[in-house]
RNA sequence: GUUCCCGUAGCUCAGGGGAUAGAGCAGUGGUUUCCUAAACCAUGCGCACAGGUUCGAAUCCUGUCGGGAACACCA
């Protein structure tokens, strides 16, 4: 599909090189031209605002306007080019153009607006990324659907992609897990014994134990935390593959923190940093307080990453004095590893809590004379739980936390809902928002939702098909110069898919998809009850035209919730 | 205290320096002989506040107020 925003873009700088030729503009360096889409009726299918210009043409913006469509080079979908309001120029597309775009759109079936701004380069997204300590909650869900639909959308693009989930299993927290596991265990056994406060107190835990219990009777009473670990590891990650997948999301590798470490990785980065002139040994950061050292109870020195060389207000740890690195280190080598892999786009999805962590991962990049331009932080806000409150009837907050072993999983939204309402309710919203979650009401509204009311679109034109199975009915030989001002409208939309693809992939905002969806089924639903196909008062050739018509239509749907990670039910 | 995110309709949120700021939910009233109601149609004087930049600001900058998050030799 031809992206009409970028062919326009690139008449209007024809056209500006020829006016200057002509002489009736003045030389100046052309700026990027871009293409805006009108809000109203009558402003055009796509309008350039040339206001943008008057600083460098020295005349007012309708007489640059002016020059601009006299030089503009003939193409074979304008039907009409003026200029309007301030100095806008409004384009309208010709209607042959747009009808022909019906069949484009179905030749080219389910990989509509399949677009090569990619160029095969290879990307990236990380996302996820819990440690294998618990379920996945509601939050983490969030970057799951964010970043899995942000690698949908670089495919569509063009992209290769690879969806990594970097995880843990070493750490204080794990062997909180292993020994948690293991005080299960012991009161199976009948042992008295309690979970200490660090503990994760979460059910699960006790059902593995009795499992364990199950399988090894009491050979396991003398066995260290490192074995409960490691069952427990393994089922966790059992879960959350289940969990992510029941919502769509499947990564193509798992990303061993551990294993950096055995490739030596994590010390050769230290070196490197260190070789750079970025590490010092001291016991005190250079940038300590007074009220810092006193209350520092460090004797021994650790080493130090000065990243306020370029632009931190304070080093960061590297190695502690015990010679253990802090979770930044290996941070650092994981993103020089990805880099080292050849990735040309890298993708990372985060929690709003690793805000202040990214920056000094990229400052730790650029130390090491690596290119960071390559890595992209999509830090997306926290999900504020609300749940209606079963005594008083009134919402409150739900605060979760694995440890504690309260918390929203991705299995109860899935039990309660639907995976695709979860996939949508997440996503529609933009990263940097803190989005309210209520609960019940996503349970609720799930009769009434913009998730069915997508999926309905699809669901209607799927209902024309199988009808017209029935009746024996194609659309062979549709004419499509007999579809209507609303059938055009709908194709205007359609045409938008590109632009709106690339904008969020541009922008690194897969909300927007969500939202162009949404638009396109609100353009689509009035249509529906007004332009008929298999109806008395529609004559042949016109039912022909309009069948092929929600061919297209049908496949635009598909493809957008497809996009979304979505299901495309043929019936509701 | 410092840094980051946010403040738009009753509620939940879109909004790309451009033309008259939008959607869903909730509310009210209406709409199907033939593929259709999980749908359609009608109904809304809302950009936290104050300055600044600009031909033009919800959008960019500064400040104030309000909400959230992050600021360990924790992970």
């Amino acid at each position: 599909m031809k992206q009409l925003t970028k062919e326009i873009a690139k008449l209007v700088v024809a056209s500006l090189e020829a006016a200057q030729k002509a002489g009736d503009l003045p030389e100046f360096e052309i700026p990027d031209i871009k293409i805006e889409l009108p809000k109203r009726e009558g402003q055009g299918d796509y309008a350039y605002p040339a206001m943008a210009l008057s600083r460098f043409g020295k005349k007012n913006p309708r007489a640059i306007a002016e020059d601009i469509v006299k030089h503009l080079p003939e193409t074979d979908f304008m039907a009409q080019v003026e200029v309007a309001g301030p100095g806008f120029i409004n384009f309208f597309v010709n209607e042959g153009y747009l009808k022909a775009q019906v069949d484009a759109i179905v030749a080219e079936g389910e990989d509509v607006f399949k677009m090569d701004i990619g160029d095969g380069k290879r990307a990236q997204v990380e996302f996820v990324s819990a440690n294998p300590t618990g379920p996945i909650h509601v939050g983490r869900t969030r970057g799951g659907v964010i970043g899995d639909t942000m690698a949908r959308l670089l495919e569509a693009a063009g992209y290769d992609v690879q969806r990594e989930y970097y995880f843990n299993n070493a750490g204080r927290q794990m062997q909180m897990l292993g020994e948690s596991l293991k005080v299960r265990y012991l009161q199976v056994l009948g042992d008295d014994i309690d979970l200490e406060e660090d503990h994760y107190q979460g059910e699960y835990l006790v059902e593995y134990g009795q499992e364990l219990a199950g399988l090894h009777g009491d050979s396991w009473r003398e066995k260290p935390w490192r074995d409960f670990k490691e069952f427990a590891e393994t089922k966790m990650f059992v879960w959350i593959k289940q969990s992510l997948g029941a919502i769509n999301i499947e990564h193509d590798n798992f990303f061993n923190e551990d294993s950096m470490f055995q490739s030596e990785e994590v010390w050769e980065t230290l070196h490197d940093l260190k070789e750079n002139g970025y590490i010092y040994e001291a016991v005190h950061r250079k940038q300590a307080s007074e009220e810092e050292i006193e209350k520092s109870k460090a004797t021994e020195p650790a080493q130090w990453f000065e990243s306020t060389k370029l632009g931190d207000k304070e080093d960061r740890v590297m190695v502690k004095a015990d010679g253990i690195p802090t979770y930044t280190l290996p941070d650092i080598a994981y993103h020089r590893n990805k880099i080292q892999r050849g990735f040309d786009v890298m993708v990372n999805v985060l929690g709003a809590d690793h805000g202040q962590q990214y920056k000094t991962v990229g400052w730790g990049v650029e130390a090491l004379g690596l290119d960071p331009s390559g890595i992209h932080v999509i830090l997306n806000q926290m999900v504020r739980m609300v749940v209606t409150d079963e005594e008083t009837g009134k919402k409150r907050e739900q605060k979760g936390s694995t440890r504690k072993g309260i918390y929203e999983t991705l299995d109860d939204l899935v039990e309660m809902t639907s995976p695709d309402a979860i996939r949508y309710h997440l996503l529609a919203y933009s990263p940097t928002t803190d989005i309210t979650f209520d609960v019940d009401e996503v349970v609720k509204q799930s009769n009434e939702n913009p998730v069915y009311y997508i999926q309905n679109a699809h669901v209607r034109c799927c209902g024309i098909f199988r009808e017209a199975d029935e009746r024996g009915f194609t659309d062979e030989g549709a004419d499509l110069s007999l579809l209507g001002d609303d059938e055009l409208a709908f194709i205007r939309k359609a045409l938008e898919l590109g632009d709106a693809i690339e904008y969020a992939v541009d922008t690194y905002e897969p909300h927007k998809i969500a939202f162009y969806a949404h638009e396109l089924a609100s353009v689509f639903h009035p249509i529906y009850d007004r332009v008929r196909v298999l109806h008395s008062d529609v004559p042949e050739d016109v039912a022909k035209a309009r069948l092929r018509f929600y061919a297209a239509a049908r496949i635009m749907f598909k493809r957008v919730l497809t996009l979304m990670g979505m299901s495309a039910p043929e019936r509701m």
